[in-house]
DNA sequence: TTTCTTACA
DNA sequence: TGTAAGTA
């Protein structure tokens, strides 16, 4: 994972301030958390902190929810996605192991497929 | 003062 | 979801 995705990655929000960003309400975010919508990093002392990238997930939720969606097809959509990105993943580690056993670099100029 | 949990409306 | 109560 590069360097970018780590640090948006980073649990450093506390709750106010994702409220201000997301204009949900504490109560929201945490239900939104009970209902296995995000995972939340917790301090020693219990508080939670949020990432940019959770920000994003709760303006996704928001969004889906305005748009008639329960949580249950939220919870659907965000597996389906996950579905994906393994994949795609796969994908890559096909490709990798492709580019092994033809004996190429994945930075080398062969680089044109997809 | 802010956040957390629990519980009732 | 909103809100009250008692904490940490």
């Amino acid at each position: 994972m590069d360097e970018i995705k780590q640090r948006k990655s980073q649990p450093l929000l506390k709750i106010s301030i994702v409220m201000e960003l997301t204009g949900l309400t504490a109560r929201q975010i945490r239900y939104y958390e009970d209902q296995k919508l995000i995972n939340v990093y917790r301090t020693k002392g219990k508080q939670r902190l949020y990432s940019l990238n959770q920000v994003d997930i709760l303006l996704i939720i928001k969004q889906h929810l305005s748009d008639g969606f329960n949580i249950e097809d939220i919870r659907a959509y965000f597996d389906s996605q996950k579905r994906q990105k393994k994949a795609v993943n796969d994908k890559q580690a096909r490709r990798l192991l492709f580019d092994e056993m033809m004996n190429n670099s994945p930075f080398g100029s062969s680089n044109q497929h997809y």
